[in-house]
DNA sequence: ATTCGCATATAGACACTGTCAATATAATTG
DNA sequence: CAATTATATTGACAGTGTCTATATGCGAAT
């Protein structure tokens, strides 16, 4: 009598958040539903209030680990340079870009207001580190212009990320751009290094 | 007999818009349900979809709309402006951001690629409208440097996005801006007229 | 070792949703 | 006036999130 499936699932919650990763790279954030998840993960609809509350709170978590990933990706790249500012600032915006457009809909997810809960200590944690990392380089880099670090920040976030969603929503198709090494994403950041070179 | 609702509505089309225009702003795309929408409008669950064939066309119309409005907000705001084009550009980017700030709702339904068509011609039309305002203005007023008109436009454009969709996901918060004429948002438009002026 | 409690899973219900088909009504056209 | 067309209603169906009551099994305390 193979017990392949036994009544507790034992790891359900990994499974869970590994199925609707899955899903939402998938189908996007509207393919995650509670129940298809649930389906996937062969439990009946109810089983997983018990390990994400709502809906919200699963997207929320999925939402986290790519911030997590995002954090992760940047400082491991910017473990392999030396202290100049320039270089440390492109790789920040590469890293930013690239994992927007190899990710399109775990990018989406974690700007969608509607879906998931911004309010998330953990998640407002790692968007400050972000923010942190590009103001400590700014902080070296800015040379006698009339503006602060954090609007340095503040404005290279925008722009990568405006370029990003909207490259998402399907702008600038024909400018045949696809990722931060083609020429129109790579000149998107080559023009804000005007501002510390 | 007052007759003051026969059962053709005679302009249901326009009541229906108006109506899901009232709860976009309320409750977000996510308000404007097709059920919901009839209801306001007093007909029944069936009705509109004599009028707008599904949900994303109805969401559509609503988008398009607001393109239209976007649009024209800047023209009307660049007809009183002399051929300068460092003012010129200075206020298509803050009509941009007073049309975010001021309809967030809205503005995020523009970019919502899974609840609008995007390859819908108008919009597209729309879209394309509003470039070329930018490079028009860039063609004018970009210096001797390595990027042409389009790469400035597609920058500009894409900080504009980013920082409101941004403001508008609740980010930069605590640095107290609101509004294109507050500190941020202008120093954001500030830092990038070091490209023109 | 047995029993009790708690964590976990199931199953059913409810109120929503979009969308379709069948029907009813009114306006318009021939 | 009759017939066609446009428009609105109603009911159905398959989804959805979320709640409740119930069932199950693991682990810990007796």
């Amino acid at each position: 009598m193979t017990q392949l499936k036994s009544f507790h699932h034992g790891d359900l919650k990994r499974v869970l958040f590994d199925v609707a990763l899955a899903r939402l790279d998938e189908h996007g954030a509207s393919g995650v539903t509670i129940r298809a998840v649930a389906k996937d993960a062969g439990v009946s609809h109810g089983a997983p209030v018990n390990h994400y509350k709502d809906r919200r709170a699963l997207l929320t978590a999925l939402a986290k680990a790519q911030f997590d990933a995002l954090l992760t990706g940047i400082d491991t790249r910017l473990a392999e340079l030396d202290d100049d500012p320039g270089p440390r600032i492109e790789i920040i915006a590469s890293a930013m870009m690239d994992f927007g457009f190899r990710y399109p809909h775990r990018y989406r997810l974690l700007w969608s207001a509607d879906l998931i809960d911004h309010s998330d200590a953990e998640i407002l944690s790692v968007m400050d580190s972000i923010y942190d990392r590009l103001c400590a380089e700014f902080s070296k880099a800015v040379p006698g212009r009339d503006f602060d670090k954090d609007t340095y920040a503040v404005a290279l976030w925008s722009m990568l990320h405006g370029y990003v969603d909207m490259r998402l929503s399907g702008m600038f198709e024909p400018l045949n751009d696809s990722i931060s090494g083609a020429p129109r994403g790579k000149a998107i950041i080559d023009l804000f290094k005007i501002f510390f070179e």
